[in-house]
DNA sequence: GGTATTCGATTACTGTTGTAATCCTTGGAG
DNA sequence: CTCCAAGGATTACAACAGTAATCGAATACC
C-alpha cells in the first residue's frame, strides 16, 4: 500500500486543474484557477505548483521557456484516500449513515432519487457488466 | 448561516468523543480516547480540549474538582459542513459521482445495496413522514 | 500541616497551510 | 548588445495543527 502524499484542501483545487488538463503549463493552470476563482493571486499558484513538485504530487519536463506539470499521483488514489478517510471520521466508517445524510441533506428530486437507485442496481454482485466502460 | 468553527481531523475525534458522551470529564474523555488509540497521550487531549474550549466548540462547567466538558456546537451542524465541503471539494458537489465512488470502492453485499435502496425509496419527495425525530 | 498527586492553564516547538513578495535567469524587443 | 519582461526558485511569515512538557493551584494522604 503506497501512502498517498497528503494533498491539502486549496491544493485540491490545484490538482483537479492538472488532473483535468493533463501536462499543462503555469500559466494555463493560473488561468483557469484564476477564471473559477478570481481571488487566486498568480504567484500563489506558483508557490503551489513548488509545493506539490517538493511533495512529489506533481512532476514537470522543461517545454522551452515554461514547464509542463504532470500528476505524479492519480486521480482515483487521491479520492479514494480522501474518501476514505472522510467517511471513517464523519460516518464511523458505514455508507448506509453517510448515504442517509446527503439524501437528508439535499433534498433530491424524484429523478435523481431514481439515478441513484439505478446507480445501486447496476453494482448488484455477481452481475456481469459487458461493456465496462472506465 | 452561522459559520461553524473549523474542527481538524485529530479535533474531530476528540468531538466525536464528547457529542457521543454528553457531558465528561477529561479523564474520561482521556480515557476513551487512548482506549480507542493507544497513541494518545493524556497530556495532548488536554491540549485539545483547551484549545477547542478557545474555539469556542467546547464548553464546561466546574464540577468540584475536574470540569465537565459539553459541546458547543452541535454535531449535525459540523457533519454538514464537513460533507458539504468534501462533496464539494472532491465530487465537483454532485452526489451521483460520490455513490458511484463508494459503491465501486467498497464492494457492497446485496443486503447492504438493498438498505441504501430502501433508504432511497424512503425519500422519495412528496412523502410525509409522520414520525420525524430530531 | 507538609507533601505528593491530580488537574487544568500556560508555554513550547515543529510541521503544514495559505498567501505572497522578492530574487534570479534567460529569452526577446529594440 | 542591452535591458526588460516572463518565468521559475527562494524566502517570508502568520495562522493552524499536532504533540507535549512545565507551571500552578487544589486535593488528598500521611
Amino acid at each position: 500500500m503506497k501512502k498517498t502524499p497528503r494533498i491539502s484542501e486549496t491544493e485540491w483545487e490545484v490538482m483537479k486543474i492538472i488532473w483535468a488538463q493533463a501536462p499543462c503549463t503555469a500559466g494555463q493552470i493560473i488561468e483557469l484557477l484564476t477564471h473559477a476563482d478570481p481571488t487566486w493571486h498568480p504567484k500563489t499558484v506558483k508557490a503551489f505548483l513548488n509545493r506539490l513538485v517538493k511533495k512529489q504530487v506533481l512532476g514537470f519536463r522543461k517545454e522551452g521557456r515554461a514547464y509542463l506539470y504532470r500528476p505524479l499521483v492519480r486521480e482515483g488514489e487521491c479520492v479514494d484516500a480522501v474518501s476514505e478517510s472522510f467517511l471513517e471520521r464523519v460516518f464511523g466508517g458505514s455508507l448506509k449513515p453517510m448515504l442517509a445524510h446527503f439524501v437528508e441533506r439535499k433534498k433530491l428530486s424524484t429523478a435523481e432519487v431514481k439515478e441513484l437507485k439505478d446507480l445501486l442496481e447496476q453494482r448488484e454482485p455477481g452481475r456481469a457488466e459487458p461493456s465496462k466502460q472506465r
